[in-house]
RNA sequence: GCGCGGUUAGCUCAGUGGUAGAGCACUACCUUGACACGGUAGGGGUCAGAGGUUCGAACCCUCUAUCGCGCACCA
């Protein structure tokens, strides 16, 4: 057999393997297989997406928990597929189309547009795809979906009428998200708040009734004062009581405004009055409608200022505006005062820019099934890992308001409405101030609607067409130009991904795993839509919930601890680490420090640690090959284990459970880091270290056991690794001849039993002091300042029966070039000395030093006292004795023997020095 | 303002009531027959602070400080 090279070649391994397993069609799901049924859709990522380090952690978990379940004899679905991310796709598809032929989206129409964004996608869409399977990915590709797929997309259009018939979808004019980047409508979940700094302005209207006398306000948005309608005190204010009823000059675009009183105004704040304006504050517009105010709107979509009464202001975007209207107001001697004031400001969550308030009339979602939703999380037939999100989820549900799912994005689900055409629904979004207060005063029904935001009424209902096919007499209608939230499509992503025979084998999902910024967005509103459309085989709400747990992965922060993200430019590309790491180096790294519930701070060191890791297996494996061909299956013989032996399949065992206990928490880091552990100390540097006395040995019957040992290990290892590291297990299961078939598919190790074993106990604890004693010889060599690589005699004052069979490893172990076994040993030159579970372990040389062997056996006897005391000390406690249970006391004591021991054994050494 | 989470070695983090841990970094020695992407040994911690519960607290409770997140308010 050829060997093996030293050095673990990730690149060829990987491609050789996946291209295998897509071959052989392993990651197939069969709804008519007779396996118990696992599932998981992939949170579809975006079409515009490419890989980063947040899909490498979200997608290696899923991964894991796949192939966990193939080796556990599940038939196993993996759905994966892409979003096709309305807004963020249409604004990258403009963004280029500007830079290539400088033309916007309405230069080319909404046809030709639309032809555009589909080429565009056709040449840099889904690359992320391909990146998942450089991952290593075990996803039904045969499988995958999109949310513009046809009948995904006749779904939504579907659910959507059924939604309006239900009532449940109306069309109002009401207060919205405006984005003046994207030009859209937002939900209240797409917008940020983040604090600014900004400037309160305090500002003077003249009372109209009395001429000379003026009322204060303070804003921060002056640039808005041409759209206020009426100025608003607090009902219990005696400061300005004798004003209700009267007006005030407005005094940019000069118009006589009712003063009105509210409770909603805060009477404490800056002056205690408010400038009312309903078209551009949340707040105001309640007002307006509780006061029956006119709504003026002075802005343009994309947030310039549109008022030609003033001149000065007209065209200016919003935040030159703020600043001109402040010098107006100030030239007219209008502006109190202005003071620095920091105040939060809604931005958007997709272009990052200040959200305007605005009224405007769009499709909303009234949320069905809200307190079955509560309950299926509340009473657990979902399980949110880690368990806090619960509450944050709940928290949500019970303050929910109605969702805005209509966006002015042309590429996306197109809204199935039509209208009359003689009589658009749509009001003028944008007018000139004064010509839009004449309308709301000459058009009794634009004041109507504003009342009667529910298009659910019948009269509305009338100009209204909503269906999955156009109007029979199409000529009259005219559909609506907007397209439905990404969100409103991926709430369906549970089971409208799956035909019906595979709905009914793997429906339920058993576990949906995202991260926690998406839990309103789209783990709440799945868990709505599967109750609300019961997909489930029946009506009960345990079949139709759309997951049974949810694993909420932490965010990756970078090393300073800051959010990933383009614009700073500190999100590694997880391709390059694959390249330099392995994926499976990469996959591990990233597990290994990935703790549930809590962000993760990326450093690439860990991404090394893991490709280190995969190299010791790789060279452990190495190893072995070096000594002849493993069985295909191997077995050990209980009757000829060495102590090591013993003390690893004990070791082995313990794994074996706290990986299982910590699968069943989804503690991922804890199953890497107990794997890692295990192999690197337990397997390589203790147990072969130990075994190689036996494999290097001319005792056949020993050599085969040790070899057989390592075999029995290393394929239970291969297998428990197989889910993290899947290419370089697959190899070496391979390499090795673990198996004809995949590793994939081969069943997890079991815990094995040690009964035919011996004095397991015994066998361990001599395993366990002759390491102690290792170590405490090699501490030995070390301060005495012996080089690593030279040879040296230590002499062991021990029971000889005990060890006379060990004494060739602890040779080996302690690199040394005898160990004498000697129970009378009497110290004569003041050899070096520790204190073992053995015995005493002397270092066969005088101390050079004598010296520096004292200051050394001096530091030594003052820890062993300093322990010994804190012993005696609880001993010594009666509470301690008659309250602790009787096998900690126990412990103790046992302690207190075996450090008094050890003390007086180091005392000893130290008077045979002075 | 309400809620959630964190604060343990220089760094990143484990550690659910009984002797404070790992990796990295650091120091020393070592290319010895799997591995220098390695081996061996070592130094380094009032477990944020205060109080309480307990025989016993990094761990449970209360408060404080501080950092982060979510929600609400924000003229």
């Amino acid at each position: 057999m050829a060997e093996l090279p030293k050095r673990y070649d990730p690149k060829a391994v990987e491609t050789k393997w996946y291209r295998r397993w897509i071959d052989d069609r392993d990651f197939q799901a069969n709804p008519r297989s007779s396996k118990p049924p696992f599932s998981i859709v992939m949170p579809p990522p975006n079409i515009t997406g490419v890989l980063t380090l947040g899909h490498v952690l979200n997608n290696t978990i899923q991964d894991i928990l796949c192939r966990r379940a193939r080796m556990q004899g599940f038939e196993v679905l993996w759905l994966p597929g892409m979003d096709h991310a309305g807004i963020g796709t249409q604004t990258a598809v403009e963004k280029y189309l500007r830079r290539t032929e400088n033309k916007t989206r309405h230069d080319l129409g909404r046809e030709e547009f639309l032809r555009r964004v589909l080429e565009w996608q056709d040449k840099h869409g889904g690359i992320i795809i391909e990146q998942l399977k450089r991952l290593g990915c075990s996803c039904d590709w045969s499988r995958q979906r999109y949310t513009l797929d046809e009948s995904y997309a006749a779904a939504v259009q579907k659910i959507f009428v059924d939604l309006y018939n239900k009532e449940l979808i109306y069309r109002g004019r009401r207060m919205i998200n405006w984005d003046p980047a994207a030009q859209t409508a937002l939900s209240d979940e797409e917008v940020v708040s983040k604090p600014q700094k900004g400037n309160l302005y305090f500002v003077r209207y003249e009372i109209v009734e009395e001429p000379g006398r003026f009322l204060e306000i303070a804003t921060t948005r002056p640039e808005t004062i041409m759209a206020d309608t009426a100025m608003a005190f607090h009902p219990g204010d005696k400061r300005y009581l004798g004003l209700l009823g009267k007006h005030a000059w407005r005094p940019l675009a000069r118009e006589k405004i009712r003063i009105i009183a509210d409770d909603a105004i805060d009477p404490e704040f800056g002056t205690g009055v408010l400038k009312v304006t309903p078209a551009h504050d949340a707040l105001d517009f309640e007002i307006g409608q509780r006061h029956n105010l006119h709504v003026v709107d002075v802005l343009h979509p994309d947030g310039r200022i549109n008022c030609p009464a003033v001149p000065e202001l007209d065209g200016l975007d919003r935040f030159e505006a703020r600043k001109k209207a402040a010098e107006l107001l100030q030239a007219r001697g209008l502006l109190a005062k202005t003071e620095p004031y920091e105040n939060n400001v809604g931005f958007s969550d997709r272009s990052d820019v200040p959200i305007e308030p605005r009224v405007s009339e769009q499709w909303f979602l009234r949320y069905p099934k809200t307190n079955e939703a509560l309950a299926a999380v509340r009473d657990h037939l979902i399980r949110f890992f880690p368990v806090h999100w619960e509450k944050v989820y709940a928290q949500w549900l019970q303050n929910i308001r109605d969702w805005c799912i209509s966006r002015q994005v042309w590429w996306g689900h197109r809204i199935p409405a039509w209208y009359i055409v003689t009589r658009p629904s749509r009001l003028p979004e944008v007018a000139h101030a004064s010509r839009l207060r004449d309308e709301e005063e000459r058009k009794p029904e634009a004041r109507l609607r504003m009342r009667d935001q529910d298009t659910c009424k019948p009269e509305a209902r009338a100009t209204i067409y909503v269906g999955i096919e156009p109007p029979p007499d199409a000529e009259n209608w005219i559909q609506d130009e907007d397209t439905l939230d990404t969100w409103f499509s991926s709430w369906l992503w549970a089971y409208e991904t799956m035909d019906e025979k595979t709905r009914a084998k793997f429906y339920p999902t058993n576990v949906l795993v995202t991260a926690p910024d998406i839990i309103f967005f789209w783990v709440a509103r799945m868990i709505i839509a599967g109750l609300e459309f019961k997909p489930g085989k029946s009506n009960r709400d345990e079949d139709n919930v759309p997951f049974r747990h949810v694993y909420f992965t932490g965010l990756i922060r970078d090393k300073l601890g800051r959010k990933m993200s383009k614009s700073l430019g500190n999100s590694p590309d997880p391709l390059e680490l694959i390249d330099k790491y392995g994926a499976d180096g990469l996959r591990f790294g990233l597990m290994r420090i990935a703790p549930s519930g809590q962000d993760i701070r990326f450093d690439e060191k860990q991404i090394e640690q893991g490709r280190n890791f995969a190299t010791k297996l790789w060279n452990v494996a190495r190893f072995r090959q070096m000594h002849g061909v493993s069985e295909a299956a191997p077995r050990i013989d209980k009757k000829t284990l060495s102590i090591y032996a013993v003390e690893l399949l004990a070791r082995l065992n313990e794994t074996i459970d706290a990986i299982e206990a910590a699968y069943r928490e989804y503690q991922f880091n804890t199953v890497a880091q107990r794997l890692y552990d295990f192999v690197w100390s337990d397997y390589c540097d203790w147990f072969v270290e130990a075994a190689k006395t036996d494999i290097f040995s001319e005792d056949e019957a020993k050599k085969k056991s040790a070899l057989a040992v390592m075999d029995f290990v290393l394929s239970a290892i291969l297998r428990l690794l197989h889910p993290f590291m899947p290419h370089l297990t697959e190899e070496l299961w391979s390499l090795l001849g673990f198996g004809k078939e995949s590793i994939q598919f081969a069943a997890l190790p079991e815990k094995m039993v040690l009964d035919g074993v011996a004095d397991v106990p015994g066998k361990r604890q001599l395993a366990l002091a002759i390491y102690q004693t290792v170590q405490a010889g090699r501490n030995l060599r070390a301060e005495s300042k012996v080089p690593s690589n030279r040879k040296i005699g230590f002499i062991l004052r021990a029971d000889e029966k005990l060890i006379s069979d060990q004494v060739s490893t602890l040779t080996r172990l302690l690199n040394a070039e005898e160990v004498r076994l000697d129970r009378k040993y009497r110290a004569s030159a003041g050899n070096p000395v520790a204190v073992t579970p053995l015995g005493e372990i002397f270092l066969a040389i005088a101390a050079t030093d004598k010296a520096r062997e004292r200051e050394r056996l001096d530091k030594e006897i003052a820890k062993v006292e300093n322990e010994l005391r804190t012993a005696e000390h609880k001993l010594d406690h009666k509470a301690f004795v008659d309250r602790a249970p009787a096998a900690v006391v126990e412990e103790h004591r046992a302690r207190l023997k075996n450090l008094s021991a050890q003390l007086a054994k180091l005392k000893q050494a130290r008077e045979g020095l002075s």
